[in-house]
RNA sequence: GCGCCCGUAGCUCAGGUGGAUAGAGCAGCAGCCUUCUAAGCUGUUGGUCGGAGGUUCGAAUCCUCCCGGGCGCACCA
C-alpha cells in the first residue's frame, strides 16, 4: 500500500524525467504470476509509441531514471515485451500485519464513498406469497452489496418496496376469498392468474379459526376488502420472518401506497409534463421515452384513466432523489430486464444524472438434490422457498452460495454439496480456516486482540507460505474496493477461499507455538483470523471460533 | 423477428475498461496422520476460451457475422 504509492510516483517521475509531458493511463498491479514480482507495470508499454522507441529500451531507461526510498524494492527486472517487475523487500511485507492489528475489525474499509448517500433496494417481493430461493439470492446479494458500499465509505440505506396497491393485490384477496369460501364448503375457485399455494389455503382456516365462521357470510365486497388487508399483512409478515432468519435487515419498507397517499403519482406526472416529456395519443398519455434510449414510448395512464406499472414505479425513484439519494441501487430479478431501459429513460426525463439509477440483474437460481433439480416446494406448490432452503442449508452457507458466483451467471444450488461438512464445501472450508487460527489462541490461552502489536520482525517470517499470507492480507482493502467498485460481492468469497487456502496449507507444515518464530507466527494468524472474519462479516457469514 | 444476459478443463465457475506460458475448486490419478482440528495437506492428469472473420506490437477480453442456451419484448405487474 504504501510502497505500492511510493513506485506509482516513481514511476510518473521516471517517466517525466525522460520526456513524456502528458502522461497517458498506466498499470501498476499485483501480477498472477508470483515469478514476475509483487508489482508490475506496463508504463513502457504504453509510452513507447511516442517516444518512437521500442518498449524494452524506454523500461530501461525508465528503471535507470527512477529513485525510490531506500528499503521498498528488493529487486528490478525487466521482462516480457517491456514489463517492469518489482520484487519488494520482505520486511516489507509484514508490515501489513502491524496495519491489521492496529484497525481490526476495521481492515479493508476505505473511505473511497466520501459519504455520498446511496439506495439499495432489494427484495422488494410482493406481498401475495413466501418468498422464494430467487429472492433469497436477491437478498444475499443487495445486503452485500449494501455492506460493500457501507465499507468503502458511503452511506447506505437499505430499502424494500412494497406493491400493495396493485392489480396483484387483489388477484391476492380473491384467491384468499375463495379458500374462505372452500373452506366451509361452498364451491369457489381461484380465479386464473391468481394464487393457488396451499399457504392460502391454510391462512383461510386460521381466519375463519379466528374470525369464526360468519366471516364466511360477509358481504363480498366486504370480504374481499378483510382478505387483502389480511392478505397483505400476513405475507409481508412472513417474509419479514423469513428476512429476519436470513439476517437480514432494512432501513426503509416503502409501501407503494404511500405514493398515492402524498400525492407523489400527480406530482411525477406534472413533473414530467412540465418538462415537455408526455404527450397524449389515442387517449392514453405516454412518456416520451425514446427520447432517451428506450425501444419504443411508454404509456403511464391508460385510456381508461388507470396508471399503468411504470408511473408509481417513477414516482418511487423521484422521491428516492428527493429524499438525497445521490444512488438508487435496485437488484431485479432476470424476468425484470427489459424494464431497466425504461425506468432509466424516465430518470433521465426527470433530469436526474445517468448514473443516478442502476439495476443489478440477478439471473435465477436453479436447486438441485441428490442429482436432480428440485422445482417445486410441497407447501406452497410454487418455487423452493427461502425457509425450506434455510431450513437445510442454515444460513450461513445459503449466503457464501448465492454469493460465489457473479449476479448475471444463471447458477446451480447444489444443496447436497452446501450441507456437506467436508473440504468440498467452501463455506465450511473458509469457516474452518478461521476457527483454526482461533484453535492456536484458545491452545495457548491468549487474545488474538491483544496480541502485542509489531514490531514483528519481518525477517523471521520467510516460508514461502508465511509471504504469500502477508501478501493475500495485504490485499484485501484493494479487492473490497474493487468488489465495491464492480459492484461484486463474489470478489470477496473469491478472495476468502484463497485466503482460506494458504492459510490451511501453512497451518498443516508449520507450528507457531512452542517454536522459535511463535511472536511472529502469532501475529501472522492473528491477522489471518481478522482478516477471514472481516470478509465474513461483511457478507454476513458467522466466523465459528471452533467446528 | 427484435432486445438484453450467457457460452472458458469431465462438472461448478473465476479471469472480461487488451498485456507476459488461460486460472481455481470439485471429480480422476498418486501420496501424507507421534503435531495448535486429517472437518486437513502435497503432487499430478485435463482446455482449438462456442465458431468464423476483423482491429492491435499483443485478443478469453474490443468490433462484425453465425451457432447454442436463458430471459424479456402489453394501454400486465
Amino acid at each position: 500500500m504504501k510502497a505500492h504509492d511510493e513506485i506509482v510516483r516513481g514511476l510518473r517521475d521516471a517517466a517525466h524525467k525522460i520526456g513524456v509531458s502528458s502522461l497517458p493511463e498506466f498499470k501498476y498491479e499485483t501480477p498472477r504470476d508470483p515469478s514476475h514480482g509483487d508489482g508490475a507495470t506496463n508504463l513502457a508499454l504504453v509510452i513507447a509509441k511516442g517516444l518512437g522507441k521500442p518498449p524494452r529500451a524506454v523500461a530501461e531507461d525508465l528503471v535507470r531514471a527512477l529513485t525510490l526510498p531506500q528499503g521498498i524494492v528488493k529487486k528490478i527486472e525487466i521482462a516480457g515485451p517491456g514489463f517492469i517487475n518489482f520484487f519488494l523487500a520482505e520486511d516489507q511485507l509484514a508490515a501489513v500485519l502491524a496495519t491489521v492489528h492496529a484497525l481490526g475489525e476495521r481492515f479493508g474499509r476505505g473511505d473511497t464513498g466520501r459519504g455520498a448517500k446511496v439506495n439499495v433496494e432489494f427484495v422488494s417481493a410482493n406481498p401475495t406469497g413466501p418468498l422464494h430461493v430467487g429472492h433469497g439470492r436477491g437478498a444475499a446479494l443487495g445486503d452485500a452489496i449494501a455492506a460493500l458500499l457501507d465499507w468503502t465509505g458511503y452511506g447506505v440505506t437499505r430499502e424494500f418496496y412494497v406493491n400493495d396497491a396493485g392489480t396483484q393485490i387483489d388477484k391476492l384477496a380473491r384467491s384468499l376469498w375463495a379458500r374462505v369460501q372452500q373452506a366451509v364448503g361452498r364451491a369457489a375457485e381461484v380465479p386464473d392468474g391468481g394464487y393457488h399455494g396451499e399457504y392460502l389455503v391454510e391462512l383461510a382456516e386460521r381466519i375463519l379459526a379466528r374470525e369464526g365462521r360468519a366471516f364466511a357470510d360477509l358481504p363480498e365486497p366486504e370480504g374481499l376488502r378483510r382478505c387483502r388487508t389480511i392478505g397483505v399483512q400476513s405475507q409481508r409478515a412472513e417474509q419479514e420472518e423469513d428476512l429476519r432468519e436470513f439476517g437480514v435487515r432494512f432501513d426503509v419498507i416503502f409501501f407503494e401506497s404511500q405514493l398515492y397517499q402524498e400525492r407523489l403519482i400527480e406530482q411525477t406526472l406534472a413533473d414530467l409534463a412540465q418538462r415537455g416529456h408526455t404527450y397524449e395519443r389515442d387517449g392514453a398519455l405516454w412518456l416520451r421515452s425514446t427520447a432517451f434510449g428506450d425501444d419504443k414510448d411508454r404509456v403511464l395512464r391508460k385510456s381508461d384513466g388507470s396508471y399503468t406499472y411504470l408511473l408509481p414505479d417513477i414516482a418511487y425513484h423521484r422521491h428516492k432523489r428527493a429524499r438525497g439519494f445521490a444512488k438508487a441501487i435496485d437488484i431485479w430479478g432476470a424476468d425484470h430486464h427489459g424494464y431497466v431501459a425504461r425506468v432509466q429513460a424516465a430518470m433521465l426525463a426527470l433530469g436526474y444524472p445517468d448514473d443516478f439509477f442502476h439495476a443489478e440483474i440477478v439471473q435465477l437460481v436453479r436447486v438441485m438434490r441428490g442429482g436432480e433439480e428440485v422445482r417445486f416446494s410441497k407447501r406452497t406448490g410454487e418455487f423452493v422457498t427461502l425457509r425450506d432452503l434455510l431450513q437445510e442449508t442454515g444460513v450461513d452457507a445459503a449466503r457464501f452460495f448465492f454469493l460465489m458466483r457473479r449476479a448475471d451467471s444463471q447458477f446451480v444450488f447444489d444443496v447436497d454439496l452446501a450441507k456437506s461438512q467436508t473440504e468440498e464445501n467452501p463455506v465450511f472450508y473458509v469457516q474452518m480456516a478461521h476457527a483454526r487460527m482461533s484453535g492456536i489462541f484458545r491452545v495457548a490461552a491468549r487474545d488474538p486482540a491483544s496480541l502485542p502489536p509489531a514490531p514483528v520482525d519481518g525477517s523471521v517470517l520467510t516460508q514461502p507460505e508465511e509471504l504469500d499470507l502477508l501478501k493475500e492480507l495485504a490485499a484485501f482493502p484493494g479487492v473490497v474496493a474493487r468488489a465495491a467498485e464492480t459492484l461484486e460481492p463474489h470478489r470477496i468469497t473469491g478472495y476468502l477461499e484463497g485466503l482460506a487456502r494458504i492459510a490451511h496449507a501453512w497451518y498443516h507444515k508449520y507450528r507457531v507455538l512452542g517454536e522459535p518464530e511463535e511472536r511472529e507466527r502469532l501475529a501472522l494468524a492473528a491477522a489471518v483470523r481478522r482478516v477471514l472474519a472481516n470478509g465474513l462479516g461483511l457478507l454476513g457469514i458467522t466466523a465459528p471460533e471452533r467446528m
